[in-house]
RNA sequence: CGGGACGUAGCACAGCUUGGUAGUGCACUUGCUUCGGGAGCAAGGGGUCGCGCGUUCAAAUCGCGUCGUCCCGACCA
């Protein structure tokens, strides 16, 4: 492409929109423009290599024998009320009515639709196992989007879908699509993390994750550095070694006015935390319980929901829990509250501890155990930390930020059986098809290579994905020589193949270096004064250095590059 | 959905307190001089000041409403 006379624009200065590196750098060379919250434009250089992330996807998929269709984005709500989501999924989904009144919502993920396209071919297990597989736009209503491209409301998904008859067959499909994943990732360039996660509104037996590390991602990942562990921080169990408890002494009230926070009952009273408890209230599928961990630990509400079978964990509203504890927030605590009391492993092993004594003002000190209240439920229901001990191995744990670029579920049978997708085995029974879907985030890919891949002056394409490989520049489109060349070598590039970038704007050096840099190609070749000696410039973006190619040993010295 | 902030040219912003001619930098057009890491000078083009209603002789500015955007939190596939 000739830059004169392209749409191309780069602009100077962050835009103040964009909160993250990645948006930043995608707006700021003109890749990506924001349309409204979460929605974007892909520009023609961002698309061109949004469509380099697919069709390294598309072939990695196209490998293991998965077939490409498209499904619709417009999809009558009722089919999702047939499996159960619609008040699952209910507030993301973007729904609509057609005139005649039908509602119908925006696809935000597509289970439903596949198990209704698997039925129009199942009948027998000879026509199992397959998998189907779409690029196709998905809508969710997300609260808060931020993050440029991460966190967005509409955005396209590579999601693909197994159909199997039973569980051994699953665990063939699955793994087929867990190494095209890699596959997929590792031809990105990419750093990623594979971590075991929650199978939230999808369901099903196993979800595992593909996480992009970078600083901004939303996810926690919890790492061993000793074994292979890695999970998603909602999922990772915790260990607990039960210690001996110290002497019990006399239950005490202390006066604790206007400290109804953690921190400052340590600041104020010089009690360390792992001598007090937080006790929160929650809603658990509409029943209020109290949840204990040890003051120093989190609450982990995945867990809680799996403890519970639970649709919805919610903290208590201020005014249930003023009711139940007969106090301003801040004092609940499990001594004569009258609810259901779930603690973590960790509270079995305190002795002599701190906790709220459902009095404004007041809590309780020296409580035990068993003597002062008791525990309805012990379980693990803490978030890991740092340095914890390994659950696999028992090494060390450390923490990294991820961004979910892919995501696995083995399904098992929960759509197919309420959606009635069976087949006929050959003892003439029928039988719940088996199911897994896979899901890559493309925009989500492009939008973490960035946020792994940048510098001061923008951003650095892998070879692979860059918008183009490489970026011609004409120092001074007034010398002609300069022009012809820019030209020749233009033209010799393109027959071979290669996907070239002309600057030939009669622009000042400074600025095409600098737009070269912003939008990341990854070879520059600078047509300039060494024009005389019958050479051009050569440079890497990862690389500071320039080299000079005589004129005729450009094409070698780019294919050798492109190897 | 709770708390906070903001909406003025393609981008980043000033002007608003104290109502009276629409402003700056970058980008854009033309000319001259420059020309190897985001040039200089000069002359220009581009705005229903988010939208609506109100107050007023007069509203970017004051009031009410509304829509949108962003941040923190809640939520999150």
């Amino acid at each position: 492409m000739k830059l004169k006379s392209s749409y191309f624009f780069t602009l100077r200065e962050n835009v103040k929109d964009e909160d993250s590196v990645s948006g930043n750098l995608l707006a700021r060379s003109g890749m990506i423009k924001k349309n409204s919250s979460g929605v974007y434009m892909y520009l023609p250089m961002g698309y061109k290599v949004l469509k380099k992330i697919e069709q390294i996807i598309r072939e990695e998929m196209n490998k293991t024998g998965a077939q490409e269709v498209l499904m619709p984005s417009l999809i009558p709500e009722e089919i999702y009320e047939a499996s159960g989501r619609r008040a699952l999924i209910g507030a993301s989904m973007f729904a609509l009515k057609d005139r005649f009144g039908k509602p119908f919502v925006l696809g935000p993920t597509h289970e439903e639709l596949f198990v209704m396209a698997a039925n129009h071919h199942v009948k027998s297990y000879k026509d199992l196992p397959f998998n189907l597989y779409q690029f196709q736009t998905k809508f969710r209503d997300e609260p808060r989007p931020r993050f440029g491209l991460i966190r967005v409301r509409e955005f396209i998904m590579k999601d693909a879908y197994s159909f199997d008859k039973d569980l051994d067959g699953l665990t063939l499909s699955y793994q087929k699509m867990y190494d095209a994943y890699k596959a997929s990732f590792d031809r990105m360039g990419l750093n990623y993390k594979i971590v075991t996660a929650d199978t939230g509104v999808m369901g099903g037996l196993l979800s595992e994750e593909f996480q992009a590390v970078t600083d901004i991602g939303e996810d926690r990942l919890v790492l061993c550095d000793t074994c292979e562990f890695a999970s998603n921080i909602e999922v990772s169990p915790c260990v607990t070694h039960d210690i001996p408890l110290e002497p019990f002494k006399d239950l005490s009230e202390l006066y604790t006015p206007n400290v109804g926070k953690i921190k400052d009952l340590v600041e104020n009273y010089q009690i360390s935390e792992d001598k007090m408890t937080k006790s929160m209230i929650y809603m658990i599928d509409k029943t209020a319980v109290l949840v204990m961990v040890r003051a120093d630990d989190e609450i982990n509400e995945v867990k809680l929901q799996k403890l519970f079978g639970a649709t919805v964990v919610e903290l208590a509203s201020a005014e249930v829990v003023e009711n139940l504890s007969h106090a301003k927030i801040g004092y609940a605590g499990p001594i004569g509250i009258n609810i259901k009391i779930v603690a973590d492993h960790r509270i079995r092993s305190m002795s002599n501890f701190l906790v709220g004594a459902n009095k404004t003002d007041y809590h309780f000190q020296n409580v035990n155990v068993d003597r002062d209240f008791k525990v309805t439920q012990y379980a693990d229901i803490r978030n890991i930390k740092p340095n914890d001990e390994c659950p696999k191995c028992g090494g060390k744990i450390y923490f990294n930020n991820g961004i979910e670029i892919g995501n696995t579920f083995k399904l098992g049978d929960k759509y197919s059986k309420a959606l009635g997708l069976e087949y006929l085995d050959a003892d003439n029974t029928l039988h719940p098809v088996i199911m897994g879907s896979y899901g890559i985030g493309p925009g989500r890919c492009l939008a973490a290579i960035v946020e792994q891949n940048h510098d001061d002056f923008g951003i650095l394409w892998p070879k692979a994905l860059a918008p183009y490989t490489v970026g011609l520049v004409i120092i001074n489109t007034k010398i002609e020589l300069q022009n012809t060349t820019g030209e020749d070598l233009y033209q010799q590039l393109l027959q071979a193949g290669v996907e070239v970038l002309l600057d030939d704007r009669d622009e000042r050096a400074g600025v095409k270096f600098n737009d070269m840099d912003l939008i990341g190609i990854p070879l520059r070749i600078t047509i300039g004064k060494t024009l005389e000696q019958g050479k051009v410039e050569v440079k890497f973006r990862n690389e500071k250095e320039i080299q000079l190619v005589d004129l005729d040993q450009v094409l070698p010295f780019v294919k050798n590059f492109l190897k």
